[in-house]
DNA sequence: TGTCTATGTTGACAGACGTCGATGTCTCGT
DNA sequence: ACGAGACATCGACGTCTGTCAACATAGACA
């Protein structure tokens, strides 16, 4: 059977809803988009975001973005799992190292949530 | 003269940026955007921005945003103004009412520095 | 088995945030 | 001048958030 409503992401709650500024957002679609934004509204998490999406191949591992930041591994750790939950984040171990890659789109829905741009 | 830095709102800072996803974000691109996001990452001035940005002549009165949701005055008002000092919204007072506006282009500008449509 | 390295988890703490009631300010009628 | 209504500001409160040090876990390799 499928996930339930409330084992979706963010991003995935996301996907469906309207432009922003076309019609008036119900209170129930706000509290879905919220944390997706919240989630990329900081500072750090918008750099490891740009890390990760910019880098070689799409997919960056975690030593590497430790080293880009002048904060404790915990600190990173904390924040790519924040990424991750919302969504926007796919996390893959191999061998000792652990990968993230930008989930395809979810930046996009995004933009078109805001800007809508497309349809 | 001129404006200087210190006093741009968020989005006259952020309009300049390339998307996410092309480059690396520096720290400081990154701390000037991410106060832009937090303006509009929480479910309440979503909606404040969704309304008044789908009101009939893109225009709406804090009276009819009050009554909207189920929070005190103060409490909207202090929204609002979070939302004006981020550069999302204009403020106009004509005679006794206040009447906020969405600055055009605010969300558009956010929307390409995500999903990096455009150009 | 044991040790080293890479990463996640926990607990604690300071500061930021969302909310409210009380109060202030401005404008329009009377 | 006075009172009433619309909106902003202030001060306080509980909660959430970002950060760290300490510890836990899991592979790789000797």
């Amino acid at each position: 059977m499928s996930k339930s409503l409330l084992e979706l992401t963010p991003v995935q709650a996301v996907a469906c809803c309207s432009p922003v500024t076309r019609e008036p957002l119900s209170a129930e679609s706000a509290e879905r988009i919220a944390p997706l934004l919240k989630a990329i509204a900081d500072p750090v998490r918008l750099r490891l975001l740009s890390l990760v999406a910019s880098h070689a191949d799409g997919e960056a591992c975690v030593c590497d973005l430790n080293d880009a930041f002048a904060l404790s591994q915990p600190t990173i750790s904390h924040h790519l799992k924040l990424l991750h939950e919302a969504g926007l984040l796919d996390r893959e171990k191999r061998g000792v190292w652990v990968y993230y890659r930008i989930d395809a789109g979810a930046l996009s829905d995004l933009a078109t949530l805001l800007g809508g741009v497309s349809v």
